[in-house]
DNA sequence: ACGCATGTCT
């Protein structure tokens, strides 16, 4: 008995409990222990408590039945600390407590959210051994965790399994569940196609079946459906939107640049009395910190306080990358070192921001220090840190530090993912190493990573940029014989080599299949000809070129302004032609007062 | 008397 309280005492548990746990322990009558773990488990905050009342339980006799275990087993896994919650269930089994399909949905539940589905499904077995049928609770579990492990055909063979042998019949939260996977592997269609199904077979699709996929719209910048399925959820099924379904709509017009809409969103949210939480702020926090208005960022952050709302580390981790973004370094850092006092902990996203920042305002050293300040604080460097980490070194010409870095990822069991990949070649590139970029790159071969445009856009433009136009055209090629689409990157990049060794003509060429090919040119594609033109000193296109920019609506950007008026001083371009660049001089440029002089 | 699904950051 000593010896136990000295644990509780040892595990940081506050007098209060310690007090209700010790009258609690003198009950013997049944009924009596039955409200009383009932009543402590209702007042446990902290996973501290709830471990000290399990080990309270697990000395009772007789042992509390397995529904209070259960509870105290909810309680645990709703903290998200599955870990412990897990060890919990097998003290369980070894009490001898007998334990469910309820317990047993919470022990696979928390296998599968961390990230241990194999787990999950050994706990099924479990169940089948003990005869409890499982059910669709545990399916669903099961059904989240492949989700999760992005084991996308294996989710939907179980779903599929499940409806055709007839093992459960899912009900909206399975459906659910199956949508979201869907969404995540980028499959609206089939996604909006299962909300039909649901509605054929008369399982009533919820707000949150709808709000999954309006979230996955506006992630795949799909607002115009988004809102068409917002207008369906209303209007016809009459389902009332709730935070999470404005959240999502309201940052899927901030990352448009939709402002005007969002706050008409936020207005109607305001009308139906649903108000703003911390994560429809941080939201705005983030959207405005992207466009570089840290001002606003911050103005936000002072409604949210003044509405009762408390900024999380989410919030914060935007607006430190809104400064990084900026260049403001000294105010990233004392917001990150300002954390603390207000009882938030830097996470691993906090200190990558800074690392992030400090890399993109080449201080190189500061960021080294950032990777090595999270370390000695215990948090693991993720595949974003170490792919910022290796960027950084080769933005300064470290690439012996990045090849270093990338073989001490691979040894921390941080598998390096698409962007990593991009990040390597883009380095190996800009560094004169096109040889070992395109060696990788063949290397990797027929891998799943060389199946993305943005590969062939790297390599494209590294080749071009280092005078292997040739080796451009094969890449270019490659990946049309692929039956990869090239967009509009692929064609600037092509433009832009061909220019950069004067063959005009292949340039113009690949400029002219651009309309026809569907992937009409942009601003970019203009100004890289213009510039290719200019350089080369052939004028006979330029003229025809900025009138159709004119007619786009398109602007032409510093450098190949510059560029203009250069020729025009050097008396290689008439004069007549200011009059029809001055049309396309950007609004944000008329004020620079180094570009007032020109005419 | 106990268990499943939705939104914010690098």
């Amino acid at each position: 008995m000593m010896n136990r309280t000295a644990f509780i005492k040892f595990r940081g548990t506050n007098s209060f409990l310690l007090h209700s746990l010790s009258s609690f322990q003198f009950s013997t009558h049944t009924a009596s222990l039955h409200s009383n773990v009932s009543s402590l488990i209702h007042k446990i905050t902290n996973l501290n408590d709830a471990l000290n009342l399990f080990d309270e339980m697990s000395h009772t006799r007789p042992l509390p039945s397995v529904v209070h275990f259960t509870q105290l087993l909810h309680l645990v896994t709703k903290m998200k600390h599955f870990s412990s919650s897990l060890h919990l269930f097998n003290q369980m089994c070894s009490l001898g407590v007998p334990v469910d399909k309820y317990s047993m949905s919470i022990a696979i539940k928390c296998c599968c959210q961390l990230y241990r589905t194999k787990d999950g499904f050994a706990v099924l077995g479990c169940c089948f051994r003990r005869a409890i049928p499982p059910n669709v609770y545990i399916f669903n579990a099961l059904l989240d965790g492949l989700v999760l492990e992005e084991r996308i055909l294996e989710a939907e063979m179980l779903f599929k399994k499940l409806i055709k042998q007839k093992l459960c019949e899912p009900d909206v939260v399975m459906y659910n569940t199956m949508i979201k996977g869907l969404c995540k592997f980028g499959n609206n269609v089939t996604a909006i196609a299962l909300l039909r199904l649901m509605e054929q077979k008369h399982c009533e699709p919820s707000i949150v079946t709808y709000s999954t996929i309006i979230d996955s719209l506006c992630k795949d910048k799909l607002i115009d459906d988004a809102f068409k399925l917002f207008k369906e959820m209303v209007s016809d099924k009459g389902i009332l939107p709730n935070v999470i379904t404005y959240t999502s709509l309201i940052c899927g017009l901030c990352k448009f640049g939709r402002w005007d809409d969002a706050s008409k969103l936020l207005k109607q949210m305001e009308d139906e009395n649903i108000s703003p939480d911390v994560k429809t702020f941080t939201a705005l926090v983030d959207a405005f910190c992207k466009e570089g208005k840290v001002e606003e960022a911050e103005a936000v952050i002072d409604i949210m306080v003044e509405r009762g709302e408390v900024p999380n580390i989410v919030t914060y981790n935007s607006l430190i990358d809104g400064y990084c973004l900026r260049g403001e370094m000294i105010k990233a850092k004392t917001v990150f070192d300002s954390l603390r006092l207000r009882g938030l902990v830097p996470d691993v996203v906090t200190h990558s921001s800074l690392l992030n920042g400090y890399c993109k305002n080449l201080n190189i050293e500061k960021a080294e220090e950032m990777f090595h300040e999270m370390t000695v604080k215990g948090l693991k460097p993720d595949v974003v840190t170490y792919s910022t980490m290796i960027q950084g070194f080769f933005q300064v010409g470290r690439c012996v530090a990045a090849r270093r870095l990338v073989d001490e990822m691979h040894a921390q069991g941080q598998v390096p993912d698409q962007c990593t990949y991009g990040i390597v070649l883009d380095g190996l590139c800009n560094n004169h190493l096109v040889e070992g970029a395109l060696s990788l790159f063949y290397l990797v071969g027929n891998s799943k990573l060389n199946s993305d445009i943005a590969v062939y856009n790297i390599l494209i433009d590294g080749a071009g940029k280092n005078g292997k136009v040739e080796v451009a055209r094969i890449l270019f090629q490659g990946l049309i014989d692929k039956g990869l689409q090239p967009d509009v990157r692929t064609y600037n990049v092509m433009i832009s080599g061909f220019c950069r060794e004067g063959q005009l003509g292949e340039a113009k060429l690949l400029f002219l299949k651009m309309e026809e090919s569907g992937c009409p040119p942009n601003n970019i594609t203009y100004c890289v000809l213009l510039q290719g033109y200019l350089k080369n000193r052939h004028y006979d296109d330029v003229e025809m070129l900025l009138r159709e920019m004119d007619d786009r609506g398109y602007s032409l950007d510093a450098s190949t302004l510059s560029l203009f008026i250069d020729h025009i001083a050097a008396g290689l371009l008439d004069r007549s032609m200011l009059k029809l660049l001055g049309k396309l001089v950007p609004k944000e440029l008329l004020n620079d007062p180094s570009l007032c002089d020109w005419e």
